[in-house]
RNA sequence: GGGCUCGUGGCUCAGUGGAUAGAGCAUUCGGCUACGAACCGAAAGGUCGCAGGUUCGAAUCCUGCCGAGCCCA
């Protein structure tokens, strides 16, 4: 980050020297190759157009004048390739790391990159009918880490889950546990079309009968509807549990029911006909979404009256920019992808566009042992959220889920995310930071700890994997950065997995402990540094930095 | 029939306009009488689904086709 500043600062004091304009797309960043430097400017390239010079030429000025600053981080730069401009940073610039990294702790990383911009993200927000399923965690572990980076990065983060307790599966829950009741008595009740056969269903059951013994006499609407408000309440207490033990935060429970008994989707309708966005037709009230790409106008309230599931979904977004976000985004399954149009389209009825991130999240493939294990909520088959977390642990489950961009599906073998191998990367992200630790202690034994920032000890930091560590630490922020712009977590894991990496490579070659007293505190001093942005990284995904496993 | 997403070594995945396409697993070989071997080193393994196009340059952008998954009709 820094690095990436600095140069930028010089190339663009020097290019507009030069009479030319910084070109928008010009990049500064690490080369594949080590021996290409340590970071590499493609601006010549990018000038060559404007400058009508080629490309090496223009290069060949712009290094000039760099050498002619004697600026104290730049130890040399060459040109190369086509016209890249590679610089290699002197070990002073690179060990100032460190300080940085000791004076930030666990705040190193942080960014105003959002300027406090308000940001809500929704997610999870699955129909209180059952309990969480794996799929379900997906969307959980990526909603909470995100919120995670972008709060690292300056944005105000609100999270919030959207209980759909209005609409049509409410009342089949309702139905579906009533249907028990009578069958736990013995009643031989008539089988309901379409219910949820889940063992859950039953549990529940016995519990609404256990408080309102008289439950059974009752006329069945009024029954169906006190089963559907006790089933609701406890599956979502349920539900919250769950989240909660899998380390995943929800500011607001917003209820859909709230919305339609405060009339807000009456106010939209109203609102969208002023903008010209909604018109009657057939006795039916419809969305004019043609009119911003859709292929064709949407029902939101049907000839018989009922709204639909659109209709309060856009009530609930224009509720939400009510509140003054600047920034909605919300993680979906992918099985919803075809609702993403109308909900943009809808957005930008509302006066909206741009406000609205949706994040779509494939499917999880459950497997055990290679075996796939068949899910449906409605079937009642299912491994749910807690079972998987009750057997692979939350920092396992969280970190394969996190370590793959959300919109490829994802296989989750149980066997798999158990074993202690890199084909579960959580495990060696964690050991790094645990054989830090191990080390910290063992040296402790010996009166020994972590330099202070100074030359005499700062220049023991010499070799290769020295420098090499240091330069990952430098690019922490611009992961996380990187992270935040994207919206992809998966940045953030892939960064550590190289910190990881390099810190058992530096472990294996360089001993710290017996090392002569200098050298030995001096590398306690960056080990130290390690350990801090690896738990940095790690409580960026929601996953647990232990001292020793 | 229309749409969305995906297609990268045997497997799981990074890389989304830059240099010789990277990791891990699996395979083969090597490394603990020094701080945790849940580790490290080395070898081997790829026409980036196929075909065109855009340009100084394409795994990356555009078009068509093939294949997988999902959604809508």
């Amino acid at each position: 980050m820094r690095a990436k500043q600095h140069l930028e600062a010089l190339l663009k004091g020097i290019v507009e020297g030069r009479g030319w304009a910084w070109p928008e797309k010009a990049v500064i960043e690490p080369p594949k190759e080590r021996k290409f430097g340590d970071l590499a400017a493609n601006v010549a390239m990018m000038l060559a157009r404007e400058a009508k010079m080629p490309p090496r030429r223009i290069a060949e000025q712009i290094a000039e004048d760099v050498n002619n600053q004697n600026d104290p981080a730049v130890a040399k730069v060459e040109i190369a390739g086509p016209g890249f401009l590679n610089f290699f940073l002197t070990p002073q610039f690179w060990r100032r790391t460190l300080e940085e990294i000791l004076d930030a702790g666990m705040k190193y990383g942080t960014s105003n990159l959002g300027h406090g911009k308000r940001v809500q993200v929704e997610y999870v927000s699955a129909n209180p009918t059952g309990p969480l399923h794996i799929g379900h965690g997906r969307g959980a572990a990526l909603g909470d880490s995100l919120a995670r980076i972008l709060e690292k990065t300056g944005h105000n983060v609100e999270c919030e889950y959207y209980v759909n307790d209005a609409g049509r599966q409410m009342l089949i829950l309702g139905q579906s546990i009533h249907y028990r009741v009578l069958q736990a008595l013995g009643r031989c009740p008539e089988e309901p079309e379409d219910y949820y056969r889940g063992d859950y269903i039953r549990d529940i059951a016995a519990g609404v009968l256990a408080q309102y013994p008289d439950l059974p006499d009752m006329e069945p609407e009024p029954a169906v509807a006190l089963c559907r408000e006790y089933g609701m309440k406890a599956i979502l207490a349920g539900i919250q549990q769950d989240l909660q033990e899998f380390g995943v935060r929800h500011d607001v429970w917003f209820s859909e029911a709230s919305l339609v008994k405060d009339g807000k989707v009456q106010e939209t309708f109203a609102d969208l006909e002023a903008r010209g966005m909604a018109y009657e037709k057939d006795g039916a009230f419809w969305f004019k979404s043609t009119d911003l790409g859709d292929d064709k106008d949407r029902v939101l309230r049907k000839s018989n009256g009922d709204t639909t599931y659109f209709a309060s979904d856009i009530a609930y977004h224009d509720n939400k920019f009510k509140r003054g976000f600047d920034l909605v985004v919300d993680i979906w399954g992918a099985d919803h992808h075809g609702y993403v149009p109308r909900m943009q389209a809808a957005v930008e009825a509302l006066g909206r566009k741009g406000g609205l991130e949706v994040i779509l999240v494939q499917l999880v493939n459950l497997l055990r042992d290679g075996e796939q294990i068949a899910m449906s909520t409605r079937a009642g088959k299912f491994e749910t959220l807690k079972d998987v977390v009750e057997e692979v642990g939350a920092d396992a489950a969280r970190y394969i889920f996190l370590s793959r961009k959300s919109d490829s599906k994802l296989d989750f073998d149980l066997e798999l995310v158990k074993q202690k191998t890199m084909d579960n990367p959580v495990y060696y992200v964690q050991y790094a930071h645990a054989r830090i630790h191990s080390v910290r202690r063992k040296a402790e034994e010996l009166n020994m700890g972590p330099a202070p920032i100074k030359e005499e000890f700062l220049e023991k930091l010499d070799t290769d994997e020295d420098m090499e560590l240091l330069r990952i630490l430098e690019r922490f922020p611009d992961a996380v950065q990187a992270a935040a712009e994207t919206l992809s977590p998966h940045v953030i894991s892939n960064y550590l997995q190289e910190l990881a990496s390099n810190l058992h490579k530096y472990y294996t070659m360089h001993h710290v402990v017996s090392a002569e007293p200098e050298q030995c505190r001096a590398r306690l001093l960056l080990m130290h540094c390690v350990a801090e942005v690896l738990a940095a990284g790690l409580h960026l995904l929601g996953v647990s930095a232990p001292e020793s496993m």
